[in-house]
DNA sequence: TTTTATAGTTTATCAATCGAAATAAGTGCC
DNA sequence: GGCACTTATTTCGATTGATAAACTATAAAA
């Protein structure tokens, strides 16, 4: 679609937003002269548009940004039931939203969505541009060419290639991923993080998700399952011979203590209510039979994440918590912890950023696939 | 020093060791006639030059190779005492080599190795090409920018700028690099793992080192600081309140066990030898104590190494045993534990290569520091 | 010997980019 | 208001790096 150099205008200008021609040289290295030919397409194709000017010494700089109604993505979430479809414009905001019940087989699923999408667009209150690509957040593993879907336990799939099917169905460009992988994409390219090369994310719901941004680039790792945190080995006090078995065979797995399920479990067993959301209450009110279960869940979280910022070195570590989780006593225990296994450094430390998930932050993430596609080029 | 395309064509070539013009053209994307104005100044200038033909079908091709005598690099380690000098050709094959007791203060430290230079040179028995770059590893931090050692215990320097300093005493340029890190650079570069894009690499001795290659470059981490395993929380059975305090304050850490002098120390109060080398040899005729012994630092090693694999997926993992270490028993425990430990994925697992340390490999992967800006350029 | 296949070179050409000069559009001072 | 000064952006000719296509070289196969 676009050239080098028209990309890095493109993915300078997406990441602060607004930047004048002279600030443009500037960060790509590029002449004054090449930078005012390459805008000019850009706004002649309706790409970039001239904002406000900013007024200094000497002649005013005119700031460009992108035209949010350029192209438009949409975002499918097939985390949950229902799936989720939502439709964003250039900058990363939500234009339609709707909700599709799962079907079982992927054929019928994938068609259905197909279908979805004039119905879709007719939800978005003003004009959106054309649509330039549908991404795609799945639970599960993907391969490493990013059109089949591996293996998927939620979904009931396997070596799927949902790329291809998609291809013969309609024409625009499908990109699919991993949804930790979409998720941390968003924060990436529209969300907190915006313009940070180096940091990784875990989120905590049903299952627990965690992804890298390693230089700038999501690192998939070499078989796409870099991140897979859940079957991490957290043993705490008390050894592996006490802890939980796991699904995966083995004891004393991230899983089997800091899943939304597991607590529920914990509680059930504890005769407390498996309402987490009353959990929190009961141990903010000072129950300790609460605040344990809690705690044992947000201790095994902070010892995976300093096992992870030690290995990794993030400059930043987003914490995404279920609204269940929400409120200051969850968070609190798990950066706690994280402090007192992380080893000191001479210079700085990882910074922790708690986050309640939102709730279609799935989809936009897969809305995001494809505009990283759009904005920066095939070869992030 | 090179154009792009020109590094394209010198890291393409030091990867495979020699290649053709055409496959040369194949693998950079570049045109057969850029290939061949190219490599007309690279044979030129006394980089590249023709060996043998290879005959197929046509005109036969003339397979293309680095010349060993283009430059030579010095790699310096101050690994341990005393500093080893290493002086290497473009292949990364040693060519001279020194030894220097170390001396305390930087600046003396530094001069010396300095004047030590011509020394090194006049070692080498046949010629050698112009030394153009000097590569330092160090047990420490280093800065982002890499010109200064934060902080670094066993040399007893902090914030030291021995790039700046060097360069008042000489005006080769200088390239410094945490040691972990410079050992898997050279594994890269010209070790085993040669052309393989995604790898981890962990080193048992005095210290536990480990530093990791994503996507085809050394991922420092944001604060230099990635691969800092040797406090990652291993707790074994028993919890944590069983386990050693570390000299970081906490207990459980990795390096509390897994260490040589962790071994020794653990041997000594047991009452057995404290020399590795006779303790293996008892586990090996299995005297039950210093099997466990043993036992126990190579489980603590193989959940560290399955965590790094969780979280990383890398595509290999070179563990580098000290010598003392060698040997079937202790490795076959590490491999074990780690894949009792990790995960299966639906497309192959991380390849383990057991690797016994090398004497100099600290000093070969510190003069690849210096081969590596000659080849690849300073973007890498 | 002729044909065919492949490797590498030459040459005319193209597209991206640059440096320098020109132009645009303000501020501040008299 | 007018002039000096500053900074932003555009224009233009020149340069560079890479290319396609035609050409030469050199072998195996027929």
């Amino acid at each position: 679609m676009f050239t080098p150099a028209q990309y890095q205008i493109l993915t300078a200008i997406s990441r602060s937003g607004t930047m004048s021609r002279t600030d443009l040289a500037g960060v790509t290295g590029l002449s004054k002269a090449s930078i005012s030919m390459l805008t000019k397409e850009l706004i002649g194709r309706g790409i970039l548009g001239e904002r406000e000017l900013v007024f200094g010494q000497g002649r005013p700089s005119v700031l460009l940004g992108l035209e949010a109604n350029a192209a438009s993505f949409v975002g499918i979430s097939l985390q949950a039931d229902p799936t989720i479809l939502l439709l964003t414009d250039l900058h990363g905001a939500p234009r339609a939203r709707m909700e599709l019940p799962r079907r079982r087989g992927h054929e019928q699923c994938l068609t259905e969505l197909v279908e979805a999408l004039p119905t879709l667009l007719s939800r978005a209150g003003q004009p959106v541009g054309p649509i330039s690509g549908i991404g795609i957040a799945l639970p599960g593993f993907v391969s490493r060419d990013r059109t089949t879907c591996l293996y998927s336990t939620a979904l009931g799939w396997s070596n799927v290639d949902i790329v291809g099917y998609l291809a013969t169905l309609c024409d625009i460009p499908a990109y699919i991923e991993n949804d930790a992988n979409a998720l941390i994409l968003g924060e990436q390219l529209f969300g907190i993080m915006r313009d940070c090369p180096d940091f990784s994310m875990i989120a905590v719901g049903d299952g627990i998700g965690c992804a890298h941004i390693v230089d700038g680039r999501l690192h998939r790792g070499h078989n796409g399952g870099a991140g897979e945190i859940s079957h991490a080995p957290v043993v705490l006090d008390g050894g592996t011979i006490g802890a939980l078995p796991c699904r995966c065979g083995k004891r004393g797995c991230l899983e089997t203590v800091a899943t939304l399920q597991a607590i529920r479990a914990a509680a059930r067993q504890a005769g407390l209510p498996s309402d987490i959301a009353e959990l929190a209450q009961m141990a903010q009110t000072g129950r300790p039979e609460a605040l344990a279960i809690l705690h044992r869940a947000a201790s095994a979280l902070g010892i995976a994440i300093a096992q992870l910022i030690q290995m990794f070195d993030p400059s930043h570590v987003v914490i995404m918590l279920d609204t269940a989780l929400k409120g200051e006593v969850f968070g609190a225990m798990v950066q706690q912890t994280v402090e007192a296994h992380v080893m000191r450094r001479p210079d700085g430390q990882a910074t922790l950023y708690l986050r309640d998930a939102q709730k279609d932050g799935f989809a936009s993430g897969a809305a995001s696939l494809a505009a990283q596609q759009f904005l920066f080029g095939l070869d992030r």
